[in-house]
DNA sequence: GGCAACGATAAGAAAAACCTATGATGAATA
DNA sequence: TATTCATCATAGGTTTTTCTTATCGTTGCC
């Protein structure tokens, strides 16, 4: 009788997480044939079958799911011995897995990846970029290392760690350069444009303004600040963003921009890993370099928006 | 870059126990060579040495100590995998690995192996004998499924059961057939000959003559019951060996039984097995099958020294 | 009924693992 | 000091495993 492998639960987990051969397969960089033999081989081992195939659908047994717990497990761990052994040559090579949140990605990124690859020759970065709620789910999967999200993030897994803050600013129609920027309770009043559900950044604009989540409006919601500020120069309303995206964002749209008077809202970019990581020692480094990455980002365009 | 895998972790592990490639190579029923490359191949991929080779020795490095815990849980999850699976298809089918101490090995493994075949046809047994520490050990590090011993264990991580009592019987020579029963105080008088130290039958034996712990008298620790029973039938001394042991080692020798008069002393044997393991639920079955076994066995033989 | 999507199967090719034979090294021994 | 022995490493060729491409069979859908 055979035996388990690791490459049978490394393909047995991207089954279950894509619930579709021919993508499991693309992910594990095989052919569906090999994966499906290995699928195979893997139920004949274990005198089990693990999968519901469907003509639809691909699904886990009831024992496939307990099974697949364990196997997340234990892939987690043999992940981390290949790290336990990057960390003990002291120097930081290797794969590094970050995922960041939309918000802060396109305006942080060239600049962090410049400066890792400066700092860290030889180091293999790979970028994710979605919402928080996955990134944090992923993380706690073990399928990121580390993950560039909005503070706080009260995971009781995970270690948080503060990179910058960042303040927002008001984006109006280029006409209204000159008009008294609203207070708080004023934006109110005005058409907010705002990120579609599920960006922190949404909520984060929304707290400012003392406003309870709102259902989505149709067609006022954007999918990126680039959609919402093009938006703002069409007249539409107007929208916040966070002043990293400044330089970006307004350079291509006939849009003003305004700091807020008195207490200026804004918000903690922080860097979060698993607390059992055995790269925490070099995540402190990394985050080192995220923060060095993000000041010269900001020296470099102070003079677009003057405090 | 390759990628680590569960052969190597198994070399790997059975590197660590024989610090001797070629023992390690036999017990994985591979070349040493094979083991040699396989161990070497996980070092590439780790970028880190594990083992200090020198001409004599083969020991861990610092590093590979810690990675030898981390490679030991994986190994053991992995197989737990494996046992989850057979007890979810619900007959117990495969392995099966029985530790049991070397003063009722001899005795109940005829008959408990012919039980266990009857009832679980398709069950694969096997047999490790030791000393109950080496046991503990084994069982507590996944290289058993369970252990036979005597009761209590008191170990965190593992579930007892008991499965039977047993009495001691005093052994004499021939002639002293029809001599009083000594009382426990009037042993220590006598010349008692015991098993090695490491045998929990020979504190069992001790306790009951209310004898602290001494020294191995040369000579005369004997390292099988059998021997203890010769010893006696050429005079040496008395001994005390548990009922189940009769029927086999005094059958050979001209010595003469005797039940101890009043509270018999005696021990509980029972079955263990760490809390975690998914055999858990079959455990419980081997355990009434152990019991049968004992029972038979006892049934079998209760003309020979009535109670 | 025919099409499209999907997983299973087959045959041959590529890659990985293994075995036997042999080399190299250092400790024990004569 | 030379020799032997034990032990791990290396090399070449073979076997085993895994993978790819091609193709089939099924099922849902228009």
């Amino acid at each position: 009788m055979m035996n388990i492998t690791l490459k049978q639960l490394r393909y047995f987990e991207a089954l279950t997480r894509h619930g579709h051969f021919g993508r499991a397969a693309d992910t594990c960089a095989i052919s569906q044939p090999a994966l499906s033999v290995q699928i195979k081989e893997l139920e004949e081992t274990l005198g089990i079958v693990l999968f519901e195939r469907s003509a639809r659908h691909v699904r886990l047994t009831g024992f496939g799911q307990e099974f697949a717990e364990r196997a997340r497990v234990i892939l987690r761990s043999v992940d981390e011995l290949g790290d336990l052994a990057r960390v003990a040559q002291d120097r930081m090579v290797g794969r590094l897995r970050i995922g960041v949140i939309p918000t802060v990605a396109p305006y942080l990124l060239p600049t962090l990846i410049q400066h890792l690859n400066a700092k860290h020759e030889g180091l293999d970065v790979h970028i994710r970029e979605t919402l928080t709620q996955r990134l944090i789910t992923e993380l706690l999967d073990g399928r990121l290392d580390t993950a560039i999200v909005a503070l706080p993030v009260s995971e009781p897994g995970l270690t948080e760690t503060a990179l910058f803050e960042e303040k927002f600013v008001l984006v109006r129609q280029a006409e209204d350069a000159d008009a008294p920027v609203p207070s708080p309770e004023g934006m109110r009043e005005m058409k907010l444009l705002l990120l579609e559900e599920g960006h922190c950044f949404r909520d984060q604009a929304l707290s400012f303004c003392s406003l309870r989540p709102v259902l989505p409006r149709d067609g006022l919601d954007g999918s990126s600040l680039s959609t919402l500020v093009q938006m703002v120069g069409a007249g539409i309303g107007v929208t916040i963003i966070p002043e990293m995206a400044v330089p970006v964002e307004t350079r291509s749209a006939p849009v003003s921009l305004a700091r807020f008077p008195g207490e200026e809202p804004g918000r903690t970019i922080g860097m979060v890993w698993r607390k059992t990581s055995p790269l925490a020692p070099h995540l402190q480094n990394i985050a080192e370099v995220v923060r060095d990455a993000a000041e010269a980002l900001a020296d470099r365009h102070k003079d677009i928006l003057p405090a």
